[in-house]
DNA sequence: GAAACCTCGACAAGACCTAGACATAACTTA
DNA sequence: TAAGTTATGTCTAGGTCTTGTCGAGGTTTC
């Protein structure tokens, strides 16, 4: 359905804005795409012939010379457009849901270079906050959405959970921390080994001024109250998305019981639950947890 | 397909910032880059010879002359140009014995920024295979020898493997890499958590100029191959240390056979073990990984 | 029958090629 | 210190190659 040929020349011209007879000179000369043909000699172009003239005519005008890269593989243009970004496509790309569109569609080619470097602009021409809200957070449920609706697949999953854990970890460290004083340690409770909650907390929390530890996912609660302990910190924050109710009161409570009075615990992430008689706090919204963070 | 020379002079002149005048008369007086040539005599560059000419224009702007290193090769090219700006600094300890020692200690401290700052100096100064084989990799193993004699807490090996993961993958960004001819995946199996290793190796295939998807730990074998075939990679690279044997044959053939003939794989670590009718490589010195990927 | 296509050959602008001259700055040597 | 040498980027001139565009003459599609 997808690979039949149906465009003929004039469509494709108006498709790609090449005149017809740069199209057919391309056919010519360099063997650029080759056209499936009528009996009676007409060119029939696919999608993909499409697709790959439209890439090949970005490259072009991008300052590609034709001759030079009309015989590489689609794979090898695409990966080459993904090197050109700044000619002329995406400057500064603000607007936030389109940030998300071409991240997600990266990440769907397992593109993650070109992913990245999307993602890194718009961190930087952004409010900190908003991005976290508007384009990580988002981008992390709708690749688990569609990995479930099997729209996706584990590589797509993995691809970008990497993208953001990297990209988050060099966030965190433009802030360079040194204040004693406000010191918190970041982490997840034991079995719990979903990290990038935690990691954008730990971002906001450097931001912040915080001098941040963190440690990661699934850590077991001695070896929280330890560090928490051993650092002096005065918050600890803790991030749950995939335990259950039970669990999570269950390590909370063992974590809470270790420490000392002083230390404020705050719990985030869509499973986080404290036991009845707590003093931790849940905080869902990033935005909170930033106020919280500010004081 | 393999050896893709394709970008004329104009475009690598606008990609370099150097002149077209210049461009060949380093190539004649000094044979800086010998670019193929079409059949008519133009040149035709590649995304190394690219890469080279931009770290001799840097090196050029930063006062070497460019008939003094002109014939060196890439590697003390780049050891050149992250040696330069650390030169006058002196700050960074260049004695890798002490570096480890001071590593070591902020992380028993659980003071990551401080072992951050140390890594960080120590990479910039260093060659980077040296770098992984005398700090990073040793650092890795004392933290898990310590752990298992019970002198140091899972906190701290949480700690350590969370410096060592940012401070990879920043590196790793650190090699931008526009060649499209030479992709490689790198992952870990299915079952096998343990992707420190997996790292160093992706930052040592990006600094030899590989356009690398890292996948990170844990991937099933139909996730690895099609991730592989996707994205029409040459090489996979696994790190596998902690699978049993038996375990570790079991994903390498499932990988294998899912995957096209012309793809290279690479498996190192200290648990790496292949079937016995593989195509499959071993290597366990990094040195000799570094080996296969310059060529 | 008009519009859209086909092939082939021609053409002009611009990108490149080589070789050699030149200007400037840095370094050597008398 | 002055003069000579070397190193290096830029420019010119004359010729070749590349590439988008056109037109002529004929065929297919609608």
């Amino acid at each position: 359905m997808a690979d039949e040929a149906k465009y003929r020349v004039g469509m494709v011209s108006k498709m790609t804005g090449l005149s017809t007879h740069t199209l057919r000179m391309w056919e010519k000369r360099y063997a650029a795409v080759l056209p499936k043909r009528t009996e009676a000699g007409g060119r029939l172009y696919t999608d993909a012939d499409v697709d790959r003239l439209r890439l090949l005519h970005k490259l072009v005008e991008s300052g590609h010379s034709i001759g030079g890269i009309a015989r590489l593989s689609d794979a090898d243009l695409r990966h080459m457009a993904a090197a050109f970004p700044i000619a002329s496509s995406q400057l500064a790309p603000r607007h936030l849901p389109e940030v998300r569109e071409r991240v997600l569609a990266a990440i769907e080619h397992l593109r993650t270079d070109e992913a990245e470097q999307i993602l890194s602009r718009a961190a930087l021409s952004n409010e900190p906050t908003e991005f976290l809200k508007g384009v990580v957070a988002p981008i992390l449920v709708e690749v688990g959405d569609r990995w479930e609706r099997g729209e996706l697949r584990i590589a797509h999953e993995h691809a970008c959970s990497t993208v953001m854990r990297g990209l988050l970890f060099s966030l965190m460290r433009l802030y360079p921390t040194n204040d004693a004083r406000r010191r918190a340690v970041i982490a997840t409770p034991a079995k719990e080994e979903h990290e990038l909650g935690a990691l954008m907390v730990a971002m906001l929390a450097a931001m912040h001024g915080w001098s941040v530890l963190y440690l990661g996912p699934n850590l077991p609660a001695k070896e929280i109250a330890y560090a928490v302990t051993d650092t002096d910190a005065q918050l600890l924050m803790l991030s749950i998305t995939n335990l259950k109710p039970k669990e999570s009161e269950r390590e909370i409570a063992a974590i809470e019981s270790a420490l000392p009075e002083r230390v404020g615990i705050l719990v985030g992430g869509r499973a986080a639950k404290v036991p009845p008689d707590s003093r931790a706090q849940i905080q869902q919204d990033l935005a909170l947890v930033e106020a919280a963070l500010s004081c």
